[in-house]
DNA sequence: GCCAACGTTGGC
DNA sequence: GCCAACGTTGGC
């Protein structure tokens, strides 16, 4: 089965690529998705060794700031039973978890960042749901193209 | 801080 | 099942 592309946004203030970096083996479980069309994707089509591009949103700048792949394909999001946690949801049974969560491990921090702006620039992205008004999907698919455009961009001026 | 977009909720 | 109200996301 072809490898699949995604795009992960984080808050570089609550989540940066930074802290990814500092986690052990540089790997995190990816809790807090609480949108269906999101929770599909995570269920239905990520794949151990799937490549994520990983982006700070609400940042300074907007960028996509590292590459990390899935290592642990979907599981329960346990936060959705932690009345403490700011995901709970009360309404999730044990034996039905509504929610699920993939890790995924740091494959490297991009040599530079590729920001929202230059993104928006290159003609050859302009069809990237990144760029699209509206878009507010936490994970969601990028194709194999704009995944490698942006790390081209990485690596060159 | 503002506001547009859009998903979810709940009254009917 | 419709749809208005509300809450959240995220760029600017």
């Amino acid at each position: 089965m072809a490898k699949k592309y995604w795009l992960f946004k984080s808050e570089a203030d609550v989540f940066s690529v930074d802290d990814l970096a500092k986690s052990e083996n540089q790997t995190t479980y990816w809790d807090g998705v609480r949108n269906y069309q999101a929770r599909n994707f995570i269920r239905d089509e990520m794949k151990n060794g799937d490549q994520v591009l990983y982006y700070h949103s609400n940042s300074d700048p907007n960028a996509v700031v590292g590459i990390c792949e899935i290592v642990r394909e979907a599981y329960p999001d346990f936060t959705q039973f932690d009345p403490a946690s700011d995901y709970f949801d009360p309404s999730s049974k044990a034996e039905n978890p509504a929610w699920l969560m993939v890790d995924i491990r740091l494959i490297r921090k991009l040599k530079r960042p590729v920001a929202l702006q230059k993104i928006k620039e290159n003609p050859e992205l302009a069809q990237n749901k990144l760029v699209m008004r509206g878009n507010r999907l936490s994970v969601f698919p990028v194709t194999k193209e704009d995944f490698d455009e942006i790390i081209r961009m990485s690596e060159t001026k």
